[in-house]
DNA sequence: CTATATAATTAAGACGTCTTAACTATTTAG
DNA sequence: CTAAATAGTTAAGACGTCTTAATTATATAG
């Protein structure tokens, strides 16, 4: 890869470390709760979106609408979401994280939280405030690109 | 979760929006490529290790190795990957990439590249600097940690 | 009002990935 | 040398997720 910027570079290795460390923990933990990658997609963007129809779920996770409202009637029975009729649009169906929902997505985030304390663990606050402010430089960048991302209410 | 550690805080933020706007482009290509999530996981494990043997990636997948055997036959297939004895212990079978299954991670990464590159494009060489000092510092810290976090069963 | 379009669901079936169990080949222990 | 352990493969079948097609309900255009 003959890329000479640094930046990129470095956030290349950077997402390598991270998804090994970080992520795979995620993922695993998810699975052992018998979601697959299509539910994870689907209760991430609903956390972050607020909520959403059946087919622009689908969209969004690459399938169709048959495919999403399957998916997303196993979520309903695990009660991690909430179905209901759009009355601005009766044919519509709001779909929105429960409780219990956004607790799951909260502890797969703790099952990567080990590895992030213990990384917070090994920074002095000096090193601490450098990153967290390097990262929220790239937030606030990265939601200022492409518009496709509607502000989550 | 009310994590009063303005880091913790601020990864998590990081994570969402990287996840949103960088690795979902990633696995979207993947799974054109016809790849499954154990077999991106593979060929993530192969280029961070160099080599592995069938059992191995299999738990580090979290399969079987049964299952690991199938899934690395179609790599092997796709000619991703080098299946091969190991002189020294003729059980074994050592797996390595091909220069095909560098190409195909390394297409992956391009794919987020879009994204990636607008960003880059939207920092000043002063922050790009920065951002890339506090990556790396995370990047020698989270190596630093658990050295090989490879626990053997 | 009628015809057409849209959103969601359901059914049937294709396909992929996983597991267990049986099997082969090789190494190691006694 | 023989017996047990280990690495990998293969086969059979369970299970999950996807697709297309048909169906219901609602909205909109002419």
């Amino acid at each position: 890869m003959s890329n000479a910027d640094p930046f990129v570079t470095t956030f290349h290795r950077w997402i390598d470390v991270f998804m090994n460390r970080s992520m795979r923990r995620f993922i695993h933990h998810a699975r052992e709760r018998g979601l697959s990658m299509s539910m994870i997609g689907a209760l991430f963007h609903l956390n972050r979106k607020g909520s959403a129809g059946v087919t622009d779920l689908g969209d969004h996770l690459g399938v169709t609408s048959a495919a999403s409202s399957q998916m997303l009637e196993k979520l309903v029975q695990q009660e991690l979401i909430l179905r209901t009729e759009d009355p601005a649009d009766r044919r519509v169906k709001q779909i929105v994280l429960t409780e219990k929902g956004c607790h799951v997505l909260e502890e797969g985030t703790r099952a990567r939280q080990g590895w992030l304390t213990e990384l917070s663990d090994s920074l002095s606050d000096e090193e601490k405030k450098q990153i967290t402010t390097a990262l929220n430089l790239m937030i606030s960048k990265a939601n200022q690109l492409g518009e496709t991302v509607q502000e989550k209410k």
